[in-house]
DNA sequence: CTTATATCGGGAAACGTTTGCGCAATTCCG
DNA sequence: CGGAATTGCGCAAACGTTTCCCGATATAAG
């Protein structure tokens, strides 16, 4: 039914060989030919079949991303579309198809790559974030695929991976309330199976030791990356007898949350409270107030963790650095602009 | 390197064929040798290619959706990533892959599809909104390609489409406002070339007739999906001599910018304005106020447009519906809940 | 005018599957 | 009990490429 290289070569009087070389750009092929059997190739409306290339080249130039289901709970969804963006623009530029696969379990995530990876359908694999004890990284590096993690491993340090600097992003939020003035600062971080939560409780704990400020177990609360737990975290600390003056929150959907219980009970943010969130999405200038928040370059880590993987693909030489680091910045915004006046 | 159905087959003493035929559970082959040839197969580790299969078999079990690079101004990355969420796990449920292209402009997109479907890399498309004259659609049309729209086309009526009944879900929210007496409602459209922008429009046109209430040229501004948008049309409607106490908007991201502008400006919301916009992204009930929606069941679209276009790919006979209304609910909070006195 | 050296292109095997056809052995049925 | 039907499996071709190995012609060198 479809065209094939065999059509062309019979139309242009050559042999398959020779198509195939003409499609390649092999230098043995005179211009001449070349030029014959291209014209006859869109004459024909030939498109090589990507199957077949791949059976024979044993490569299929497409990676694959994990879009794990618990992370409909687990992270903001803006966060996966931006990385995806990232990630599709690069590998596109490169020349690589993405490939979305979903699990709604570890189980079946290990499973699903194991297929894609085994099966010779793509790759590479892209992880979107790092959990402790992963059971699809130990697939992974058992099996010696190619992959690149965002964010980073405690069990594996040598892996491919892209991340911030967590701790410093943190440390900087932090630092960044304390040059306020506030002096009584908590901390709302994410699962704690996440690494990304741990280290941006010790950036935070870092901070609040460098400047010989306590650190007080009730201001440490744990929740997910949804504004519930935000809300949650809200009516727990302003009922403390000693209240923190402002807070750090790991995600900003988190903050949300926080801004509505307050405006509820009629706090008023920044004076009650100051806030500082991270991943600076789009609508965390658009809250009441504006929210402060730690931009993490979430298209870069996509577009970088593309790059990345692709070149480790692509050369076996692993002189590159394994570990990439994409810069933060804070931006600040009205939920911080509030200087504690010491007495 | 990898281990083939030829080793299997060796190993487990039977032809190459046999160990194809239980892996597709073939009627005509004995329990145990099934038995032994799938202990073999997990013994070796075996993992069927892919590509090969796909080459012989002419189908690839996966399916590509388009995200257009300009998708990135258009719409708020929540609807996107719902979509996608959405295709991607019941395409996973039905044994799909699913793969993302991107391309910088029209001319890329369809190149990037012909590549991908004449490559026979996937058996079908998604294409994830609806524009006019798209040159994608008319190459998909034309090529007799399998795929689906989200949305509704105006030249091609009789392709598959999920969509929403855009112009019943506008003219509820027009209803809506009009039901708590206002009479002087505005409209915030999006870009003009998009289907779902003429859709809403003509509910809210539809809806002020049908209750005698005049249509101004004046209330109905164009605009993007973004909150500039919003702002913008927030000043232009609060600088009109005989301004609307109400509005319908396209989008809960054009909301904010209008939230935000009216907020700037001191104006109160619902009472110096009431705002109905659509989608209902989880932060629409975190604004303040938290804003009416109308709720669109974007997961759903993206669900059942995999399973309209995955049936269209194994069934070839077309008696199934080409047309499906995804059923839309409008969410009412405190943005709309302001109702005008008739005098 | 030979012999070496490029230059250009063909033949055929290989990649890992699926599947139509055929053949032997077994079971069925009157 | 003899032929027909059924069951279980192997053979080999085919899917559309790529690429190694050669052969033929042309050009350069001695």
């Amino acid at each position: 039914m479809a065209v094939t290289i065999k059509d062309v070569a019979k139309k242009a009087g050559v042999s398959p060989s020779t198509v195939s070389r003409v499609l390649s750009n092999h230098p043995r092929i005179s211009a001449e030919t070349s030029r014959k059997v291209k014209d006859i190739m869109d004459q024909l409306g030939y498109h090589p079949n990507i199957m077949a290339k791949s059976l024979v080249s044993k490569t299929t130039n497409s990676i694959c991303i994990m879009l794990p289901k618990s992370a409909e709970e687990l992270f903001s969804n803006f966060f996966f579309m931006e990385l995806i963006r990232g990630i599709v623009t690069q590998a596109s530029r490169l020349g690589y198809d993405v490939l979305i696969s979903s699990g709604a379990n570890e189980k079946e995530e290990v499973e699903g790559v194991s297929r894609l990876l085994n099966g010779r359908r793509v790759d590479g694999v892209i992880l979107l974030y790092s959990r402790q004890d992963d059971p699809v990284i130990d697939f992974l590096y058992e099996n010696g695929h190619h992959f690149v993690l965002i964010g980073r491993s405690e069990q594996y340090p040598d892996i491919l991976s892209v991340d911030n600097d967590n701790v410093q992003a943190s440390y900087d939020a932090t630092k960044h309330l304390i040059s306020l003035g506030h002096e009584r600062i908590g901390f709302v971080s994410g699962p704690p199976d996440l690494v990304v939560s741990k280290d941006r409780l010790k950036g935070y704990l870092d901070a609040l030791h460098d400047s010989g400020l306590e650190m007080r177990p009730e201001w440490i609360v744990e929740g997910e990356f949804l504004q519930e737990s935000g809300y949650r975290a809200m009516s727990f600390f302003m009922n403390l007898p000693d209240r923190p003056t402002a807070i750090v929150l790991i995600d900003d959907v988190v903050s949300f949350g926080v801004l509505r219980g307050l405006h509820e009970l009629k706090y008023k943010v920044p004076e009650d409270l100051c806030l500082v969130s991270f991943n600076n999405i789009p609508l965390s200038e658009l809250s009441t107030p504006p929210l402060s928040s730690i931009d993490i370059g979430i298209y870069n880590l996509g577009y970088t963790a593309s790059q990345v993987l692709i070149q480790s693909i692509q050369n076996s030489d692993k002189t590159y650095p394994r570990r990439q680091i994409i810069p933060h910045r804070l931006m600040v915004r009205e939920s911080s602009m509030y200087s504690i006046s010491k007495k």
